[in-house]
RNA sequence: CGGGGUGUGGCGCAGUUGGUAGCGCGCCGCGUUUGGGACGCGGAGGUCGAAGGUUCAAGUCCUUUCACCCCGACCA
């Protein structure tokens, strides 16, 4: 393609209301446009981004057997009526519309239930699975807010993949297969050194744990906790945690006492007011589970409780912080002064294992403005059989398995797998018929990937001062030919290496706009960050013909046309390579 | 949804106690330039986010509203 050609032009400055570095050089380098909040639209070059990742991401699901379709993105209430997931309630960040006859339609946010569906439709016998069916289309979630450029867009474009097994052991295969095809799919766009996967919440999908792609970057939403060492890495909302164990602590336990502390409430103000560390006190926090039943869970100041952690060790689905009126009746007192002691005995009690090993520690007072102080396991209140690990794990803690201390790190989410059991073929009545004729259910598990966000990671991470930087794989063009002086040996060499370039199967875009400096030039090709760069011009025919840099070094090499190919189709300079190129010339 | 901030040519910004809307980049024309975002001369382009109000007079003051950004909460 020729400069002069394309309709967008780079600019020295970016809107003042985008901060984010990926949408920034993206704007200025004019890969994108912004529409609105959380929508950006595609220009050519930045469309030219988004079809390679699809390939790639295309090719590597093909090849463990994906079978590529396109669902609609008018969605059907009815449809997620029937899995529980229409309401606002239960899922709310949809975007819903309507039909002129009324008719209440979703806007697709996610297609298990479409392609659950599809699949059921055709196939039912054991003979038909297992398979992997996906898309590439655009999702849309109504994000209460939209940040970081298109890291976290309202309108994105994902791969979604769906599996489909006849048992759990098939499921886990086909999991595994999807799991290495993503592992090949980020070490082909260039973040595959960076980029890990780690244990991860289900979420809404599934009570089990998911697994997510998580791309190293300090502008990353989520923290990871990583063994050192090892490929054990967890999001921190299900890092394993063990407390570094207190090193101030009494030998001698001390008569208990009660304190008052009128409208103290937090940890860092309590623990001043007492003259004690933080670590010392006790954060106590009284929950009701779905079934009904009031638990209180308790951690070391300093700590937060993980709800998702308490719901697993109470094996419960749903669980909420109980409301004002179940405070006082269960503590007596008002919230803020929750402790453990002389609680009624339906309430069960769950302490973290941070909480053990302390003598003389704070705890709540069941009483309002009341803390009791100088509080022993055994002695003021029976020492609980077992300790949990019910905190969200925090910098310094160690890994329970291992006893190493954590190695903390930002991340974008670069990609989520979920195991989805049978919860939606089950809920939609898709079923199939094993060898003995009987009805079985179908496991689920789900693969995205998101196209557009990935694009704004390798734009984010990979970018320097000069601007973006694409990894070959993914960038528009692989060359920016620049012709310095419009002289006719200048203008008839570039033409020639042009032509050249492409019939070998190089992708090329022409600098060749007349009224360009050549600085402005060399800026252009830097701030698209295409790989490499040609010049060519009076001086550069004077030696072996063209000047080659590449975008990511400084080195400039002086070659003919022949090597100047070959580099850039990363082919060694041979005979025999040579001998297969194609020349227009 | 809570807190904070910003809206003035395509982009970045200035605009004083209310008194004829400016600058840089970009764009158009002519000329000189050509290895890291050139220079000169001449041009085009704005109902100052929107609506209402105060005033002889509003970009500026008041009210309402919309949009965008940041922090937090949320994030299938």
């Amino acid at each position: 393609m020729k400069r002069t050609q394309l309709f967008t032009k780079t600019s020295k400055t970016a809107p003042a209301d985008e901060v984010a570095r990926n949408a920034q050089l993206l704007i200025r380098a004019g890969f994108i446009h912004k529409e609105m909040a959380g929508a950006y639209a595609f220009l050519p070059l930045g469309l030219r981004v988004i079809e390679k990742i699809k390939n790639i991401v295309r090719e590597e699901m093909n090849a463990i057997g994906g079978q590529e379709t396109m669902m609609t993105a008018l969605q059907p209430r009815e449809l997620f009526e029937r899995t529980n997931r229409w309401d606002d309630a239960v899922v709310d960040n949809w975007f819903k519309t309507e039909l002129k006859s009324g008719v209440k339609l979703g806007l697709g946010l996610t297609h298990e239930e479409p392609f659950t569906i599809s699949v059921g439709e055709y196939a039912q016998s054991y003979k038909d699975f297992p398979l992997f069916v996906y898309q590439i289309a655009s999702k849309f979630r109504n994000e209460l807010r939209a940040k970081s450029g298109i890291l976290r867009c309202r309108e994105f474009l994902m791969k979604d993949m769906y599996s489909f097994a006849r048992s759990q052991t098939e499921h886990d295969e086909l999991y595994e297969q999807a799991a290495a095809a993503y592992t090949r799919v980020y070490d082909r766009l260039g973040i595959g050194d960076i980029t890990f996967r780690t244990k991860a919440d289900g979420g809404y999908f599934t009570e089990n744990y998911s697994d997510e792609y998580q791309t190293l970057s300090l502008i990353g939403e989520d923290t990871l906790f990583h063994v050192p060492g090892t490929d054990k890495w967890f999001n921190q909302e299900v890092a394993p945690s063990q407390a570094p164990l207190l090193d101030n602590q009494d030998k001698e336990e001390k008569p208990l006492e009660n304190v008052e502390g009128e409208g103290v409430i937090g940890v860092n103000a309590l623990a001043k007011m007492l003259g004690i560390t933080p670590e010392q006190t006790t954060k106590t926090m009284l929950y009701v589970t779905d079934s009904g039943e009031v638990v209180a869970a308790a951690v070391r100041g300093g700590y937060d409780i993980n709800e998702i952690k308490l719901r697993k060790v109470l094996n419960v689905k749903s669980l909420k912080l109980a409301d004002e009126e179940t405070v006082r009746k269960v503590t007596g007192a008002e919230i803020g002064y929750a402790g453990l002691l002389n609680l009624p005995k339906e309430v069960r009690v769950i302490v973290d294992e941070s909480c053990a090993n302390r003598t003389n520690f704070e705890m709540g007072g069941n009483q309002t403005n009341l803390h009791a102080m100088n509080v022993n396991w055994g002695r003021d209140l029976p020492s609980p059989e077992k300790f949990f690990d019910i905190k969200t794990a925090k910098e310094g803690d160690l890994d329970p398995e291992t006893g190493q201390i954590y190695e903390v790190e930002r991340s974008i989410e670069a990609g989520n797998i979920f195991p989805l059991e049978s919860k939606y073929t089950d809920a939609l009545d898709v079923y199939y018929t094993d060898e003995k004729g009987e009805r079985q259910s179908i496991i689920m598990g789900c693969y995205g990937i998101g196209i557009s966000r990935v694009m704004g990671i390798i734009a984010e991470v990979f970018a320097d001062d000069r601007g973006l930087v694409w990894p070959k794989s993914v960038a528009p063009f692989q060359v920016y030919l620049i012709n310095i002086g419009d002289d006719e040996e200048v203008l008839r060499e570039a033409t020639a290496i042009y032509k050249d370039l492409q019939v070998n199967g190089a992708e090329v875009i022409w600098d060749d706009r007349p009224e360009a400096r050549p600085g402005e030039k060399f800026a252009d090709a830097d701030l698209m960050g295409i790989p490499w760069r040609v010049v060519v011009s009076a001086k550069t025919l004077n030696k072996n013909g063209f000047e080659l840099k590449a975008r990511a070094s400084d080195e400039t090499l002086d070659v003919g046309p022949r090597e100047l190919i070959l580099k850039i189709l990363g082919q060694e300079f041979t005979d025999e390579n040579v001998d297969k190129l194609k020349f227009v010339r």
